[in-house]
RNA sequence: GCCGAUGUAGCUCAGUUGGCCAGAGCAGCUGAUUUGUAAUCAGCUGGUCGGGGGUUCGAAUCCCUCCAUCGGCUCCA
């Protein structure tokens, strides 16, 4: 007998050898029915897999992402026997879920291509295969036997993984005619794979090297029923009307030209307006923080980002220097601002006492970005950063830290962005080439972000490798409509920049001391924030972020004249209305989209001119109301405040 | 940059076995209608079918090439 401990820490004995099947079948019917895969001890298991020593366990289901990830990972074999089965010859890379569904990376040859006209013929064959009730099942091999099978199947990419795996630890999974290495776990059977759709197609590196071969990627899902893969496609569909590109374009936002060139977004006047609100927030709030509001040129000589080192890194892969026609001098368009900062930091002598020193800018930066990666506002090469460079001595690194935290976290709630994941992005101590900096300092900047973050008791998870060449940080990332995350706020602890400029202030042993940079963009970009933003709301902003938050609708022609007059009432007011002449109209009706999404529609009538007021109606809810244009300025103002003082 | 796809009017889209002057709805304009919040009526305007080249008696449709966009890969200071 052993002992199975359950996750509430109940403890259950059972034969040894239970499966988690079994295990699962004891609890209830439905659980067995439900269940997909198995951790025993922390590690993922086959629910077929027998158990043999006392172990802590917990059972997967759909509902668990583990759960899903087997039923996934489970289909991308399913659809690797299918592709063999269409495409004999057929080579495979690799084959993972993913967050929504699975992909397999796989090389057709030269003379094969798939395209979106296949998908239906694949979908068919997955589905007959999984009719068929196949069962994964589970084999130990040994290193050479692996790879005397794969090399006698031709499997070049399979023997290149399996040459880097330690004997032992090796497994095969087999269903029908199709065998994968693999470490699983995977489903029982195929026969819950009920719904399939396959998605996408790709290239897609081998080992995500840019410089070896390209294999074909493709994607899929699938689901236990046909309703779920249903509800999916809604939800997708649902998505797109949400995003940011689409709903830039109908509320004219902002919009890009091929003969501008790519990549370089142009705010048309209601998305400035937006842009403005958002920027007047923030350097409220920065106010109150203690920043100053700086502004530096567009460009900088060459020889600043040598200094800085973000030539090296980055000089020969970006937009290159221009030139002055006579002198030969030459000048990088402006990549990032903080070694314009640093320059500012170097005007005068600093006393501790006057630390820190909190330079903020709105820094339009311009940056080579890979024509195929531009995407929608999220990925551009004319961007501006809501930048900001903290100079602290080392005492007050941690607290400075903090409080951007604070005002990220701040703005994050205003917003109603409740599910960001704040994430620590770390040096690969393995690729130090990649960084520059001592050791010394890497740690003492890594532990400072590592500490503020637990103090602060943010939940996070931590990257290695992700951090920036001269220092690690923290980002805020948040979902687009369709699920990819983005990083929007981010803090960085630099202590290289400062040597590299040679950044200096007077101790109180008046002994010259190295200051700490931390470099901070709460909204990331504006470009980037917005687009979120107007995927979160589809376009339906909080009032006191809306461009416009009245529009004015005469009923007749009759009271035109005092429609006009209220029109130019709301302007003294501060009040952002529409002043629309389709409007003024009479006969016309409310059509466009856009009028859905202001929050106010004042409506004058016969009655309404003769009182000098406006019925007042906030969409979605009815009726305010009847009142005078100075009563309607008083009220919006108050919900204005109240949006803003509820957070 | 790489793989795959797409590009027809301001917007959403029809139109490909190559064949009369290239279509619709919405928007716009003109006029009528007088109506309390997503669709009144009539008429009109609007397109180098992404650009260029080629095949053909004839190209939106077939081929080549360039550009842009979309989904990924790589990259992301």
């Amino acid at each position: 007998m052993i002992k199975i401990t359950f996750p509430d820490n109940n403890v259950r004995e059972y034969e040894s050898g239970i499966t988690g099947y079994e295990i699962a079948k004891s609890i209830s019917h439905n659980l067995a029915k439900e269940v997909l895969s198995i951790s025993v001890n922390g590690e993922l298991w086959d629910i077929t897999r027998p158990i043999n020593n006392d172990a802590t366990i917990k059972l997967y289901t759909w509902d668990d992402d583990n759960g899903k990830h087997a039923f996934w990972h489970s289909s991308a074999h399913l659809m690797a026997e299918a592709l063999e089965a269409l495409y004999p010859g057929i080579k495979f890379g690799i084959g993972p879920a993913i967050e929504n569904g699975f992909y397999y990376d796989v090389d057709l040859g030269n003379d094969t291509v798939i395209s979106e006209t296949d998908f239906p013929k694949i979908e068919a064959k997955m589905l007959e295969i999984a009719r068929t009730k196949i069962a994964f099942v589970r084999e130990d091999i040994s290193k050479n036997d692996a790879l005397t099978y794969f090399r006698n199947k031709g499997e070049e990419y399979k023997l290149e993984l399996i040459s880097e795996l330690v004997d032992g630890t090796i497994t095969l999974y087999k269903q029908g005619n199709f065998t994968d290495l693999c470490r699983g776990p995977h489903l029982s059977t195929s026969e819950n794979i009920k719904a399939i759709k396959i998605t996408a197609i790709a290239g897609a590196y081998w080992r995500g090297d840019e410089k070896r071969k390209q294999l074909t990627r493709i994607y899929g899902i699938t689901f236990p029923k046909q309703k779920m893969l249903e509800e999916y496609l809604v939800f997708l569909e649902e998505a797109k009307k949400r995003d940011h590109r689409k709903v830039g374009k109908e509320l004219e936002l902002f919009m890009f030209s091929a003969k501008v060139g790519m990549g370089l977004p142009m705010w048309l006047p209601k998305g400035a307006k937006l842009r403005e609100l958002l920027e007047n927030f923030l350097k409220k709030l920065q106010v109150r923080y203690g920043y100053e509001q700086v502004i530096t040129p567009h460009i900088g000589q060459k020889e600043l980002y040598v200094t800085s080192g973000h030539y090296e890194k980055y000089g020969k892969d970006s937009f290159q220097p221009i030139k002055t026609p006579t002198e030969g001098e030459e000048f990088l368009l402006k990549p990032m601002n903080c070694p314009h900062h640093c320059e500012m930091y170097k005007l005068k002598p600093h006393s501790y006492k006057d630390l820190p020193v909190r330079y903020a800018e709105f820094g339009t930066v311009y940056r080579y970005e890979q024509s195929g990666e531009l995407h929608g506002l999220t990925r551009v090469r004319g961007f501006t950063q809501d930048d900001a460079h903290l100079f602290c001595r080392p005492d007050q690194l941690k607290e400075e830290f903090m409080k951007v935290i604070d005002i990220i976290l701040y703005i994050f709630k205003t917003l109603n962005f409740n599910d960001y994941i704040a994430q620590i992005s770390l040096r690969d101590p393995s690729n130090k080439e990649k960084y520059i900096g001592s050791d010394e300092n890497w740690s003492k900047a890594e532990s400072a972000i590592i500490e503020a973050s637990q103090e602060k008791g943010l939940k996070t998870i931590t990257e290695i490798g992700e951090a920036a060449f001269y220092g690690p940080k923290l980002d805020f990332m948040v979902r687009d409509a369709i699920g990819r995350k983005w990083q929007l706020g981010t803090i960085q602890v630099d202590y290289n920049l400062p040597e590299r400029f040679e950044l200096e202030y007077i101790g109180k042993d008046d002994q010259k001391h190295r200051p700490v940079m931390i470099h901070r963009a709460p909204f990331g970009s504006m470009e980037r924030f917005i687009a979120v933003l107007i995927e979160h709301t589809g376009g339906k902003f909080p009032l006191w972020l809306t461009p416009e938050q009245a529009v004015i609708l005469p009923i007749s022609e009759k009271f035109n004249d005092y429609a006009k007059k209220v029109f130019n009432l709301l302007k003294n007011y501060d009040i952002r209305s529409l002043v629309d002449e389709r409007n003024e109209k009479i006969g016309k009706k409310i059509r466009d989209n856009e009028l859905k999404k202001i929050p106010y529609l004042l409506i004058v009538g016969e009655k309404e001119a003769e009182t000098e007021s406006v019925s007042v109606r906030r969409q979605g809810e009815g009726d305010k109301g009847t009142m005078t244009i100075e009563q309607f300025a008083v009220f919006l103002n108050n919900e204005v405040k109240k949006e803003l003082e509820e957070v």
